[in-house]
DNA sequence: TCTGAATATTTTGAACTTGAAATATATGCA
DNA sequence: TGCATATATTTCAAGTTCAAAATATTCAGA
């Protein structure tokens, strides 16, 4: 009916929503209050800043893993701050490419550096070992990011 | 400025960020498609099965790591389709405690096993051992749900 | 008792999120 | 070409989420 290894599974499943959750909330302080935006908003940034060609809409939707009507609304935000821009693609005019301003670049890079610390000082208790191990598992969790 | 640790940290954490993400979306399809219900909703009703006597208002806020605000306007919906009942506590008449009602029971323990299936599923590919060191490694990460 | 600080919850307003429907464009095929 | 189907994005409504303000109650101490 439910074996044991199901009931650790579902265990781990509650554990690791735990700590994702804790997680989240304190990168959502950080944010808020030492640099006046939210996680979504620095989300977008971030995959675009790796991308720095910019990404078509629904790309960015599958690299963050949320609906198409979910990034339209934060770029449509994004882009009254100045901080992105929307170009049509000259091949195929349904596609839509986002890509970071000038300022944009320059925010994020001005922020950067402070996020990674942040999360470095949140999971500063975990080795290199530990970074091994739970790299090689969450590799074999899916959700491949 | 930033040594190879503290990079690996953050790349663990964008890792981490993915399964979860990914894990959630998942059961939010299986929830609507198969039991035409919501994420939170569920969690909500989960907490409040563990606790059978009941929580306070801000406990379940504290146990989901979400906003009192949001507690609030969840519970709102679940006490209007009966699945759960709030009453005053006694002895202090600020708090509020929140239960299911025997409907609620009924409707979450038809939902219970089919859940723990999906999420079996979902992460079926990680043994004992893998659990063994995932959940050490959680452990150590803080946000002890 | 009275008063101010602390605690518990709800209300509020803005932002986020989803899934579905709508719109626009492209592609394949008769 | 013309049309059905597929793809890319936006729009929309409903619900979720947060943080801050408002409300209600308790508690400690003068």
């Amino acid at each position: 009916m439910s074996d044991p290894l199901s009931k650790r599974r579902l265990k781990m499943w509650i554990r690791l929503l735990g700590v994702t959750r804790f997680g989240e909330g304190v990168l959502r302080d950080f944010l808020r209050v030492k640099h006046k935006t939210t996680l979504p908003r620095f989300d977008v940034m971030a995959a675009l800043y790796r991308r720095r060609e910019g990404v078509r809409m629904s790309e960015l939707s599958r690299l963050l893993l949320v609906s198409n009507g979910n990034s339209t609304s934060i770029v449509d935000g994004l882009e009254k701050d100045g901080l992105v821009r929307r170009s049509t693609s000259e091949t195929d005019r349904r596609t839509v490419i986002v890509s970071l301003t000038p300022n944009g670049i320059a925010w994020f890079e001005g922020l950067a550096a402070d996020h990674e610390a942040e999360v470095n000082r949140l999971f500063g208790q975990l080795s290199d070992t530990d970074l091994d191990n739970l790299t090689d598992i969450l590799k074999r969790m899916g959700g491949t990011t």
